[in-house]
DNA sequence: CCCTGTGAACCTGTTCACAGCG
DNA sequence: CGCTGTGAACAGGTTCACAGGG
C-alpha cells in the first residue's frame, strides 16, 4: 500500500524527473522507461519507479511513461501547473542576478517584485520590476496574494526581513542568507548557503587524497 | 567503534556548526554544548554529538566543546583551514554576483579567475578579477593549481565547460546548471538548481493544505 | 520478451539511554 | 550535578525480486 507522506528525498527528485522530461519532450520523444530517466541522473531504476509509484500510477507495463501526460502530472504534484508569484527581498548581486534570471519564469515561477532599504537601490528598474522599500512589503504581499519569498539579504537582516514576510502571510522562504531563521512551524523553509554548499566540495575534494589512508588520522 | 565513512548528512550540518560557531566566537562566546548548538539549528544535542563524534573527541564532559579550538578542527576537516582557489566559468548575471560576493572570501575561498566565450565580456573587470577567454581556462587552472570550479553558463553550455575543467585536472564543479554532468567519478559536483528548490518550496507550501506539517529541510 | 508497481529485505542515519568524567 | 561519547534500538529510504500486464 502507498506510504502516507513520500520521502522528502523522492519529492526532490521529481524536480530533477520534470527537468529531465522537459529536455526529453523539447527533442520530441514521447515515452521513456523508469531505466531511461534513472540512466540520465545517475540514479537506479527501481528508484524512479518508487518515487513516482508515491504520488499515483503513470505508466503502462511494457511501455513505459508517456512524457507529456507525466510532465503535467509532476507540475501538479509540485505546483507549478499554475504560475506562482514570488517576491525577492535584498536587490544586492545575488537578489538582482536572480530577477534577472530568466529559468524562474520557464519554470512557471513569477517575481513580482523586489524590496530594499537602501536608498540608492530603491526605485531601481531590475529586470521586470522596480526595487520598492522595504515597508512596502506588507502591502504588496497581500494585494496579490504572494505565498512564496526569496530572502537575498546580509545575514544580519535576514531575520527581520523574515518576520516580516511571515506577518505579511508568506507561506514559504528561500533563504539565501547564511543563518538559520526562527519562524512559525506553518512556514516552509528552503536554506540556500552557498559558501556551505563550496565547503562541502572542499570536503570532498579533500577526502578524496585521503581514501587509501586506512590510519584514522583526521583527529589531532 | 568508529564508523569508516561519515553519512554524509553529517558532514552537510557541519558546515552549519562551523558557521554556528564563527557567529558565537563574534560575540565573544567562549564555550558552548551540544544542547545550544542543537537549539540554534533546531536539531537535537544527541545529532550534535554524534556527527563530531564521527570525526574526533572535541568536547570535555561537563564542560562542552570550545568554540575556538571546534571552529579550527572543522575548518580543517572541511579543508577550509588554508584558503582554497577557486574558478567561476560564466560571467552572466549569476557568474558576476557570485564573484561580487564578499561570502566566499569570508570563508576562505579565493575566487581566483573568471571565463566567458561572449566577447561582449571578455576583459571585463569583475570583483577582484578581470574575465578570461573561456580557451585560457587549462593554461589558468594549471598553472594555479585550482581544485575547485563553480559552473555558472546556461545548460547548453554546461557539459562542454565540464569536460574542459575535468581535462584540466579540476577536482570539484559547484554546478548552477540545470543540467546533470557527465564527468568522471573522481570529481566530485555540487549541483545547485535553484529553479527546482523553489518548486521544492511550492510543493510544501501547496502540501500543507492537506496536512499540517511543513519540515525546515538541510540538504539541497 | 520488456515494462511497471510493490511488498520484503536490507542498509543507512537518527534517536535513545546510559556509562563515565569533570 | 551537567556534559560528552557511544553502543543499542529505532525509523526512514533504498534496493531487491517478482507478480502481473502489454
Amino acid at each position: 500500500m502507498k506510504q502516507q507522506t513520500p520521502p522528502t528525498p523522492a519529492v526532490q527528485r521529481l524536480s530533477l524527473y520534470l527537468r529531465t522530461l522537459e529536455q526529453l519532450a523539447g527533442q520530441g520523444v514521447e515515452k521513456v522507461s523508469s531505466r531511461q530517466l534513472a540512466t540520465f541522473l545517475h540514479i537506479t531504476a527501481a528508484q524512479v519507479r518508487k518515487d513516482l509509484g508515491y504520488f499515483g500510477q503513470f505508466g503502462r507495463p511494457g511501455v513505459g511513461y508517456r512524457v507529456g501526460p507525466l510532465t503535467e502530472h509532476l507540475r501538479r504534484i509540485l505546483g507549478t501547473d499554475r504560475t506562482c508569484r514570488v517576491v525577492v527581498v535584498g536587490a544586492g548581486d545575488l537578489g538582482r542576478a536572480l530577477l534577472r534570471h530568466r529559468g524562474f519564469r520557464r519554470k512557471g515561477f513569477e517575481l513580482v517584485a523586489a524590496f530594499d532599504i537602501s536608498p540608492a537601490k530603491v526605485g531601481r528598474q531590475i529586470g521586470q520590476v522596480t526595487v520598492r522599500h522595504l515597508d512596502d512589503l506588507d502591502e504588496i504581499v497581500r494585494r496579490q496574494d504572494v505565498k512564496l519569498a526569496v530572502i537575498a539579504t546580509p545575514p544580519e537582516a535576514a531575520q527581520d526581513v523574515a518576520d516580516r514576510l511571515c506577518r505579511a502571510g508568506i507561506k514559504g522562504i528561500l533563504n539565501f542568507a547564511p543563518t538559520t531563521l526562527e519562524i512559525p512551524p506553518s512556514v516552509a523553509v528552503g536554506p540556500v548557503d552557498l559558501a556551505a554548499t563550496l565547503e562541502q566540495l572542499s570536503f570532498r575534494v579533500r577526502a578524496e587524497r585521503a581514501a587509501d589512508a586506512p590510519t584514522e588520522g583526521i583527529a589531532p
